[in-house]
DNA sequence: AAACATTGCAACCGCTCGACT
DNA sequence: TAGTCGAGCGGTTGCAATGTT
């Protein structure tokens, strides 16, 4: 037995959307509240799907959204935020008051994409586009991986087929990590490119502890639980390692464990993984 | 003025995840 | 434990507006 569509396609309307409809859809939130999305339509009149007039209402009817061009200084937050956090979309959004996920992913599209292709900055990766040095050869770490020194949110899928593919090639090392945070930290000494790079960037991440009783091998519920482990490309720091959960899987360990510590020291925050579904900004 | 090409963005689609039963 | 629902996310598409020839 599938599951139910979300709603009678026959019976609604497609396309634009209708001053009527709008307005329609205004009334009722006003009225109700947001939320029940799939029972909306029908209780306010709409020949809409549920999904439709949530998007709507969250991309162009809402009250507190703000219209018009972006700025610049908008534009160099997105550009920040897409270094650090990739295609992650909503969380741009959640930075950029009155912007929604979907204007800022076609603002990317549209604009920055190209601003940056002018400047000589390759958009997907924030390195130079004749960085030839710089490419990261293995394919999943490139379709996971937007920006090399980003904090990735692979799925757990591709995380798995990222462990297997180094398990089976050596070769491939730490930057490939199965556990999402891929790129080297370039500088000298090894320390904080990410944090350096945008000093004036608050991020005010709220990160909780992981779950106690984490499957300690995870590879057996790779579909339930993704591990935020990570090393940051830190390997070689003490002040920035934290959990790659390599070892948990017996794979090759990237990070740098601490000594006589059950887990690494992420942040200051001794831990052996982190479920980066439990990272929220605030 | 007309035809064609390009751009920008609203909306859709498919998928995933957490909650619930 | 498995099935279902509701919600949300990211990628893609379709089309109107605009620009170019």
């Amino acid at each position: 037995m599938g599951r139910s569509p979300c709603c009678e396609k026959a019976h609604t309307n497609k396309g634009a959307w209708t001053k009527e409809e709008d307005d329609r859809l205004i009334s009722y939130i006003r009225a109700h509240g947001e939320g029940s999305w799939r029972s909306l339509p029908k209780a306010a009149g709409l020949l809409r799907c549920g999904k439709s007039c949530r998007l709507r209402w969250i991309n162009y009817l809402r009250p507190d959204l703000k219209r018009g061009n972006f700025t610049e200084e908008e534009d160099e937050l997105i550009i920040k935020l897409h270094s650090l956090l990739g295609n992650k979309w909503s969380l741009i959004a959640a930075r950029l008051p009155g912007r929604t996920d979907n204007e800022i992913k076609n603002y990317w599209n549209t604009h920055i994409r190209r601003k940056l292709m002018s400047r000589g900055i390759d958009p997907a990766t924030h390195r130079p586009l004749n960085d030839a040095e710089n490419r990261v050869q293995d394919h999943e770490v490139q379709a996971s991986a937007a920006a090399p020194n980003a904090i990735s949110f692979a799925s757990p899928v591709s995380a798995a087929a990222a462990a297997v593919k180094q398990e089976q090639d050596p070769s491939i090392t730490s930057k490939s990590s199965m556990f999402g945070v891929f790129g080297e930290i370039n500088n000298k000494d090894g320390r904080g490119t990410l944090l350096e790079r945008c000093p004036d960037l608050n991020l005010e991440l709220t990160i909780s502890p992981p779950r106690l009783n984490e499957p300690e091998q995870p590879f057996k519920n790779m579909d339930r639980s993704l591990f935020f482990g990570c090393n940051l490309g830190m390997k070689n720091s003490s002040d920035y390692s934290c959990g790659d959960g390599s070892d948990i899987g017996n794979s090759t360990s990237s990070g740098k464990r601490n000594s006589g510590s059950t887990g690494y020291d992420f942040l200051g925050l001794k831990t052996d993984v982190w479920d980066y579904r439990r990272l929220k900004m605030k």
